[in-house]
DNA sequence: GAGTGGTCTAGACCACGAG
DNA sequence: TCGTGGTCTAGACCACTCA
């Protein structure tokens, strides 16, 4: 027996796909819809939750729910990349760094192989499309290979330092894992509290075994996918993309 | 300003953590919690809902509100692997699997570079750590690629068919995404419908850039991990692990 | 049958956005 | 100021589990 929640959330979602409701369109009134469904509004708010958290729909406080423009997926490069690509796939979009020095501690020190306390330098990233974010990236780097004095670089700057200064990469783990952002995460991401984000730790190391970064990024689950590509090593090695 | 329901989670959260509340442990009802924190049942629900989807309390039906002992987090290995690794990491884990023919269409064709209404051979494994079910993998093959007559062999044995009959992999990608779970994966997981899954679409091709295996894997946000290695090409070659 | 969670109701009051 | 969504209330009724 389908609750009425997902039956109105079925009845909407069809709505949109067989284009009666468009992108960008404002939907009636919640109370408007609760009525016309005959249920309460709090029902009619869960039905409208399951479609935000599809990626359907966008709530706006004070002026409504609208049918979200079909976004582009944000698409995280993992694994078989050469080394100037960047972390993420940010091609016509804009990225605001802010770069900090802190102290590695707990989880990020093991992250690093770094003792508790050793300096670090924090690159502070977020991705841009338009007006809204929509991807943020945490770097640690130990300091030796932080561009020096690069507060005031712009991203491409500091990205292209970090990889003048960083040697040779000889293996990244990258672990993927969904959560709940931290209010932080989701003020900033500007995304509700409830929608899952995909939660990406990078660790890459040099040849000696050395972790020479580590990063932590966020990516709002309703437009995210990382994508991995390992070509195997057999008699032909084939070319990297 | 924190609203009751998060200033609940806050406190359940602490109690856990700090031992007050111990794994296993059945907290009070919740008609119980909403008096003690003098709130109403839909909000203390809420603040439930919150530990729940960080996976710190299950909910059960008719029984009550659980502190979640401790899963071993899944573990996804992906990209790097040798060829006979299973799909997911089910070490001490039984799996059942149970195989179907099917007609590609949509999307599966397209993944499998096949026209669509070519007959495939749909392997359904669902993984079990005790009672529980805990991941869900639908692998599609092109038929010539399946084991014969295999519907009543056990997973491992399929497996093992899979790997003979196959030819070398020459690549393997592997896209992920957050979304909600279908209402029969969250029946067949035991899951929540409200819990965010890891939906992991893997395709590998062999050297002739044909398609042999599409697999659709669902495993549960909150306790499940993807972890790539890539071990990058260097003068050296490392030894894969 | 007693107790539990699951769903839903019909409101109330507050916070935000736009005119 | 007005309409909007955000949060919350104090119940009701149903479904499930277990004794």
């Amino acid at each position: 027996m389908p609750s009425r929640r997902d039956t109105i959330a079925d009845d909407l979602r069809d709505r949109i796909a067989t284009g009666r409701l468009n992108p960008g369109d404002r939907l009636p009134s919640e109370a408007h819809l609760a009525a016309q469904y005959m249920v309460s509004t709090p029902t009619l708010r869960n039905a409208l939750a399951v479609l935000q958290a599809e990626g359907l729909v966008e709530k706006v406080h004070g002026k409504g729910n609208f049918v979200r423009r079909p976004v582009r997926r944000i698409t995280y490069l993992g694994g078989a990349r050469t080394p100037d690509t960047p972390v993420v796939d940010l091609a016509p979009l804009s990225v605001t760094a802010r770069t900090t020095k802190v102290r590695a501690r707990g989880h990020l020190a093991a992250l690093l192989k770094m003792p508790t306390g050793s300096p670090l330098t924090e690159i502070l990233c977020l991705g841009h499309e338009g007006e809204r974010p929509h991807s943020l990236a945490r770097i640690y780097v130990p300091c030796d290979l932080a561009p020096a004095a690069c507060e005031s670089l712009p991203y491409e700057a500091v990205v292209t330092r970090l990889m003048e200064l960083r040697p040779p990469l000889a293996e990244v783990r990258e672990e993927i894992s969904v959560r709940l952002p931290t209010s932080e995460e989701a003020s900033t991401l500007r995304i509700s509290s409830a929608l899952a984000v995909l939660a990406i730790t990078r660790q890459a190391a040099d040849t000696a075994g050395r972790v020479v970064e580590a990063a932590l990024l966020v990516l709002p689950g309703d437009r995210a996918d990382a994508v991995f590509t390992t070509h195997h090593m057999l008699d032909e090695r084939p070319a990297e993309a």
